[in-house]
DNA sequence: TTGAAAGCGCTACCAT
DNA sequence: ATGGTAGCGCTTTCAA
């Protein structure tokens, strides 16, 4: 008994409940006008031979796939899979199903684009860089987008990103009032939006402080990009900064395990490492980062709200929205006032 | 000029092609019958009003929609972005796209299968545990599925997996080469089912070298509960055990720093850790794990094969690729011999 | 409340 | 090689 049949279409099931196909179609759809009676025929019918409306086909008439993109880039500094865990059930809740895209080469992203458009989808959340041109052909075709922590200079376009800058500000006052002098920066990708944010932030506050002359060696948010620029920077100078400000977590741990282990330094009596984001590893005992945490949850909801709001009504102008990191003393760093995590003003 | 006007369909692009619709389809598909002379026109009047196919559309008279499911739970010991990610490319390699969805309970598993059904996926892959009723279900749509990491007992069902139990094989036997006497397994969630075969694969081989009365406390998979976990085992017996097995690493870190920070013990001198998965914080100074790393590159590859073989010919009977998974043999236990990583037998 | 009919945008088959 | 035509499975007027 082969089940390999064609899958029932609603036109089977009228047939057996003896009704028309677009009564059927009324059932299965929200706040229809159907009687008891054949509501309840119809249910039956549906039951017996396992009908299911197909999604696919009503996308095509509504013009609502109910289906969003979600572009994310492996360079992304994604704070792991929290991000799109979240993201995906915040969806999942509003009825929207979550197409996934990776951007691996900048050169992928017109065809990504391309793909997505193809597959009408309904918006975009992207956690990617995206070019004028891809933009504008998303904006042509009316899909709204939001930006994922990294934002256009001209605020044309949706974003939801934390103050990379306020938090930076936040690291290098503290680590400024606790009287260190000489600076060092291990940052992401150029080509990162986020790292470029968190670099020049902790470089401008560096300035008010009349700090200048902070060496800056790239990373690419590897563990092994943070020992390797720890190693860099010995060789720039004869002696270990005070400060290390590193442009996420994981590469602030590496730079800690480098100077401890390849320079028998001590963190932080001889060099205070911080980095940023506050997520899963910073919080292991061995590190103890003092960081800053992106508020992700509170992030990811506004995104998908952002998104939907937007969807529904695809006049609604641009709209950015900006989320205070959380200081987080943490122990890699010697700071004037070791307290609880705090929200930053 | 407001762009909002609507999408372009094949028949605006005929028209001004002056050909018939029939034609615009035929250039946009592969090997079609096309003369140069009309494909350049198409593609002109294509450009001009930027049209672009419905992947709806086609999906919906094709009976292909070229999306897969790919179902993950949180609770899964995904090596996660890893995962992801790798799967998402090599299914775009292929042309095809990955519709992503969580499942957080166990009683959501019926209405996400319900989802992707509507969906009419081509096929799913999934990571997260998958009951009776709902492989069936798919089953009987004719939607091949393939477990990551998770097999069904009887064999019925495809899945690429990594040997869970022939990792922790190795590490007993490890182990017990070293001398070690006494152990203490922190297990993850009774619920997964890699869990429960890493966890029963090492008690086999630990009754084999005639090791039993094994205590067991259970985790989360999560740093806190294997710092929760190594506090339980401390409660239970007078001394630290030789030697504790962590179902993954990051319960294996918390681990360790439990038994640093709290109870003062040198790893792996006072006690022994090891782990399971082998992938980012394993590798950090401060824990160098002794672990089994997951082949997750090939394992990603095959699951993609797989599942498209079967799309392309449903009547494939089932398959299980099993990977090995390489010893790593790390810092955080003594171990008889230490060597380079090697593939187990 | 219910049914008939007209598409949504595309592919596939059949003639030409 | 090209065009006409018939759907894919559904929602949505519009009458009845």
């Amino acid at each position: 008994m082969s089940k390999r049949s064609r899958k029932a279409t609603s036109y089977d099931v009228a047939r057996i409940a003896g009704v028309s196909q677009s009564a059927v179609s009324r059932v299965f759809k929200q706040g229809a006008s159907a009687s008891e009676s054949m509501r309840k025929r119809v249910l039956e019918a549906a039951a017996e031979v396992g009908y299911r409306p197909n999604a696919i086909a009503r996308g095509l008439i509504t013009q609502r796939s109910n289906m969003v993109a979600v572009l994310i880039s492996r360079m992304t500094n994604l704070n792991y899979p929290e991000v799109l865990v979240q993201l995906t059930q915040a969806f999942s809740e509003r009825g929207i199903r979550v197409l996934l895209f990776t951007i691996e080469r900048e050169s992928e992203t017109p065809s990504v684009v391309e793909q997505l458009l193809q597959y009408q989808v309904d918006g975009v959340v992207t956690a990617a860089t995206l070019q004028g041109p891809q933009l504008e052909l998303l904006d042509g075709a009316g899909i709204p987008v939001v930006f994922y922590n990294r934002s256009l200079r001209d605020g044309r376009v949706s974003a939801v990103r934390c103050d990379q800058e306020q938090g930076e500000r936040w690291l290098v006052g503290e680590l400024g009032a606790a009287g260190h002098q000489s600076f060092a920066i291990i940052s992401g990708p150029a080509d990162s939006a986020v790292s470029v944010e968190r670099t020049s932030g902790a470089l401008r506050r560096l300035k008010e402080l009349g700090i200048t002359n902070v060496p800056v060696v790239q990373g690419d948010y590897s563990y092994e990009s943070g020992r390797h620029g720890f190693a860099e920077l010995m060789k720039m100078r004869a002696r270990p900064p005070d400060a290390v400000i590193a442009a996420n977590d994981v590469m602030a741990i590496g730079c800690i395990d480098e100077a401890r282990e390849a320079f028998g330094l001590a963190v932080p009596v001889d060099v205070s490492v911080v980095g940023f984001d506050g997520a899963g590893p910073a919080a292991f005992a061995a590190y103890r980062l003092t960081t800053v945490r992106q508020p992700v949850e509170r992030m990811t909801h506004a995104t998908v709200q952002m998104l939907l709001e937007r969807i529904e009504d695809p006049d609604l102008p641009p709209e950015e929205r900006v989320f205070a990191g959380t200081g987080v003393p943490g122990a890699s760093a010697r700071l004037p006032s070791p307290e609880e995590p705090r929200t930053l003003p």
